[in-house]
DNA sequence: GTAGAATCTAGACTGCAATCTAGGTCAAGC
DNA sequence: GCTTGACCTAGATTGCAGTCTAGATTCTAC
């Protein structure tokens, strides 16, 4: 299934490849109902992909590896299949998750400012060998 | 112990409101060592904390909040409780973690683009009433 | 036609980071 | 002095998101 492909055929494990992801989760995905359609399988009863499934996934990691839990992929998968008509939850859901990861990105860079300025005292006693006694958690440590 | 502090004694529930952390958390935490010294209690065994805790309570979210696991926060406290002399394996713990936050940062911020993406698509779609049909996942669901 | 790689299922297991439970003890206000 | 709420320990449990196992089957290449 892997070679020539005769047109777009995938197997899990060129799926895997394709995507980042491993055989066992996308297995596991299929079981959490995370895909846009069942998966049709060869006679002998293994996973045949297409396509669209690996461009599927990519946005579905995009949306996990953004912290999205698979609660939420999974509703908003369920929204996709249900077909048109609910443009509008699907927006609201997205956008909710947009503004989730926006708080997110200020959060870290909060906490990356606070890191880095640690760094820099250090760096600074370090090379100045004054660095007894630092510790205290503002700013010293 | 909440009242009219004499000087500075917090109990585990002032510790706790003053943090944000749980007072599981911060028994689980003295467990783990995470504290730059042991906790001192009252003659009845309770927990006894200086404002010093909690600072170095609140650095110790910020690197939690930021990705750092309990091991690697363990391993920054287990440095600074063995004092002076090993600054720059502190600098090269904390230069290390800002690595990985500013990577984050970076992910993120790739992923909002693509979610983001989508939500324009979705408010043009659902807002000319032209939504049929949406839903591949580049650029359209 | 056969060896070896890839896949199948159901279900058990992992790791992290708390969080909760049970069964008490302690302390603060009235 | 007593009630009520906060606190104590040790250990069990939770939740999330995979990840792995075992044992069987299928597919691919030679």
């Amino acid at each position: 299934m892997s070679e020539h492909a005769t047109g777009n055929a995938l197997s899990i494990g060129d799926v895997a490849k394709a995507t980042g992801l491993g055989v066992h989760a996308l297995r596991f995905f299929e079981r959490e109902e995370l895909f846009l359609r069942p998966i049709p399988r060869t006679a002998g009863g293994q996973r045949v992909y297409g396509p669209e499934d690996v461009e599927w996934l990519l946005l579905c990691s995009r949306l996990r590896d953004s912290g999205m839990p698979i609660a939420g992929v999974k509703r908003f998968a369920r929204l996709v299949r249900s077909g048109p008509g609910n443009e509008p939850e699907r927006l609201a859901l997205l956008e909710e998750h947009e503004r989730t990861v926006r708080d997110k990105i200020a959060d870290l860079t909060a906490s990356l400012e606070i890191i880095h300025g640690k760094v820099l005292t250090y760096r600074k006693h370090v090379k100045d060998g004054t660095a007894a006694g630092l510790w205290s958690p503002t700013p010293s440590p």
